[in-house]
RNA sequence: UGCGGGGUAGAGCAGCCUGGUAGCUCGUCGGGCUCAUAACCCGGAGGUCGCAGGUUCGAAUCCUGCCCCCGCUACCA
């Protein structure tokens, strides 16, 4: 595939990404965070790529109209409402520390939400996609819950929690008609209509499609003593909006109005794998049924364990909130943002949050990697050009097959330090270019990690750069080389320039590391650096042109080396703990 | 029970679809360099690719059987 070609033509169509809408009661932890920073990353790249002339939208939110919610609240003398937004704010407040990027922020008990809602029940009720049935199972009388088919076949149908037996019940019940829709749900998701990621995922669904669907229960009779909580049934008091078939409409009632119509379809929303099937099969058929286009990609990431231990309330050992404050009060929250966006389990497998491996990751892809190599690079150009270069990367010392390398070679040489295999070749603007067109893809196909990779890369790249023209050896020989003075600026400017363009790929992880970056380097004319959430000036493909863009190196541009961007991390150390709380 | 994913160097992973010198990151050992954050660059050691059969000139890669791990199995958020 041309390279240049894709670059050259950034993305225009409106992205809308996702996060599921949190269950309220819970307390902000690992996995909220990280399928949010999941969709952050996303939605960072996919204004950075698109630029100021593509329309993105981030959302992510609240699920609060559970029953337990109600619960909760009774038991602590609250309303549900005053217990909702006292935990909604929680989830406000994490999601404010992990500096997500999200353009709003829904509840489901807002009138936004729960007016649309009811009336795209009442619209399938009306065209009999919905309807009124009776419904068998097994009911655990001490829960007051049903349990599954399965569930109660488990446990030889007694009571999981207090080993009573349950009671075969039958309840009426509104059910949606998800069976109608199999053979249409078949054929979008083997087709990728409706693309399930990853792989393996699609075929775990594609599955337990062929085994056959049927009707799903879409409300709850209201029992005696309910708090007035949720949403009633259109036309039906009796009734209530079974909580999931309500949440899942968030995705489509935010947006459906005549500001953000353009969004839908949702171009990616992003879920755990235990919520795959509402996201890839009932929401996709209700939106059918309601006429409506379907989601373009569901992504289901797997879990985090920690420290290779599945988290569980039995063993309390959830990573809440408050411990990832911890790693990032000691290692910048950027780093934790890293760790989590390129060690996360994206695939199918879960991954382990384990210390050791943290300060693995820290130190080999933060600090000895894009933390050293501007380091290093702003240092020389401080030392040895007195903070600037006044030579881009073009003309006849440029690379490749300009004057600058050889001169380099010349210098080692004359070091007594020849270069082990002169004939080797720079071609630093065609590797940007690329590594910029590999990002625009990649976040295409939602290969978010990939996608981060290609500026590592580019880092590497430099230091590789750094080590084979030794522009410290040469700099030794600025009078005794001619033109010395001219093939050093030249190096450097490239180093700089490329790792400039190596921090615009690792934004969409590290927002404030690299505007802080930008800062020291004086770039603020591809962003406000004060403002790492400020939108881009340009589309990645212009931002990213090498040496002779509008959006490269200046000659003069101050380059001011700074404190360490990531210090490196003693493994020796304790592990961050959160305070006791 | 059914369906799906996985088992590749000490750790974490890629390669398998489209068979043909087994690769990456970290760790480890040795060398180089000195601009940099004990960093960076180069090289070495370390794997009979879960087990057993089969197809093939040739299999980590295709087929069959088996073992182990994990996930999903819908009305719980």
């Amino acid at each position: 595939m041309p390279a240049d070609e894709s670059t050259n033509t950034p993305p225009t169509d409106p992205y809308y990404v996702t996060t599921p809408i949190y269950y309220v009661n819970d307390r902000p932890h690992i996995g909220h965070c990280y399928t949010t920073l999941v969709a952050d990353v996303a939605a960072r790249m996919a204004r950075l790529v698109g630029g100021p002339g593509r329309e993105v939208l981030f959302l992510t939110g609240t699920d609060e109209h559970a029953e337990k919610v109600s619960k909760a609240a009774e038991e602590r003398g609250l309303s549900p409402m005053d217990w909702a937004t006292q935990n909604a704010e929680r989830f406000k407040d994490a999601f404010r520390f992990m500096n997500f990027s999200h353009d709003d922020f829904v509840r489901t008990t807002e009138p936004r939400h729960k007016d649309k809602a009811a009336e795209y029940i009442e619209r399938l009720v009306r065209s009999g996609d919905i309807e009124l049935g009776d419904y068998e199972g097994w009911y655990d009388p001490s829960q007051e819950e049903y349990l599954t088919e399965t569930v109660a076949k488990e446990h030889d149908f007694k009571s999981p929690v207090t080993g009573r037996d349950l009671e075969k019940r039958t309840e009426q019940n509104y059910f949606f008609r998800l069976d109608k829709y199999e053979g249409w749900l078949k054929e979008q998701i083997e087709t990728d209509a409706i693309r399930v990621l990853p792989e393996a995922r699609k075929n775990e669904v594609l599955g337990r499609i062929k085994q056959g669907l049927q009707r799903v229960p879409v409300s709850r009779k209201i029992k005696e003593g309910d708090a007035d909580w949720g949403i009633t049934m259109p036309g039906d008091d009796e009734h209530r909006i079974y909580v999931w078939i309500e949440a899942l409409c968030n995705y489509l009632t935010v947006v459906d109005n005549d500001d953000r119509q353009q969004f839908w379809p949702a171009t990616v929303h992003f879920m755990a794998k235990d919520i795959l099937w509402f996201h890839a099969v009932i929401w996709p058929a209700m939106l059918k049924a309601l006429k409506k286009p379907a989601p373009k990609t569901v992504y289901a990431h797997a879990y985090f364990i920690a420290e290779g231990k599945k988290m569980s309330k039995s063993l309390g050992n959830f990573i809440e909130i408050d411990q990832l404050k911890a790693y990032a009060e000691r290692y910048s929250l950027d780093a934790v943002r890293w760790y989590l966006a390129t060690q996360g389990p994206l695939g199918a497998t879960d991954s382990d949050f384990a210390y050791s491996r943290f300060v693995e990751v820290y130190n080999a892809d933060l600090a000895n990697s894009v933390g050293n190599s501007t380091s290093r690079v702003a240092n020389m150009i401080d030392k040895y050009l007195g903070g600037s270069c006044d030579r881009t990367c073009n003309g006849e010392f440029g690379l490749p097959g300009g004057k600058a390398l050889p001169l380099a070679l010349r210098a080692l040489e004359s070091a007594g330090k020849p270069a082990r295999d002169p004939s080797r070749t720079f071609d630093f603007a065609t590797l940007c270019r690329e590594a910029a067109s590999a990002m625009t893809d990649l976040h295409a196909n939602a290969a978010l990690e990939p996608a981060l990779a290609s500026g590592q890369r580019l880092v590497d790249a430099v230091d590789d750069f750094v080590s084979f023209t030794a522009p410290f050896t040469l700099a030794k020989q600025l009078d005794t080389i001619e033109h010395a003075d001219k093939a050093l600026q030249t190096i450097l400017y490239t180093c700089a320039e490329t790792l400039r363009i190596a921090s615009l790929l690792l934004y969409p992880a590290m927002p404030e590391k690299m505007a802080d970056l930008w800062r020291r380097w004086h770039c603020d004319h591809l962003t406000d650096p004060n403002d790492c959430n400020s939108p881009f000036k340009a589309p990645l493909a212009e931002l990213a042109r090498f040496g002779d863009g509008d959006y490269s190196l200046k000659p003069g541009q101050q380059i001011e080396k700074g404190d360490a961007l990531f210090m490196r991390a003693d493994a020796k150390e304790a592990a961050p703990e959160a305070p006791s709380t």
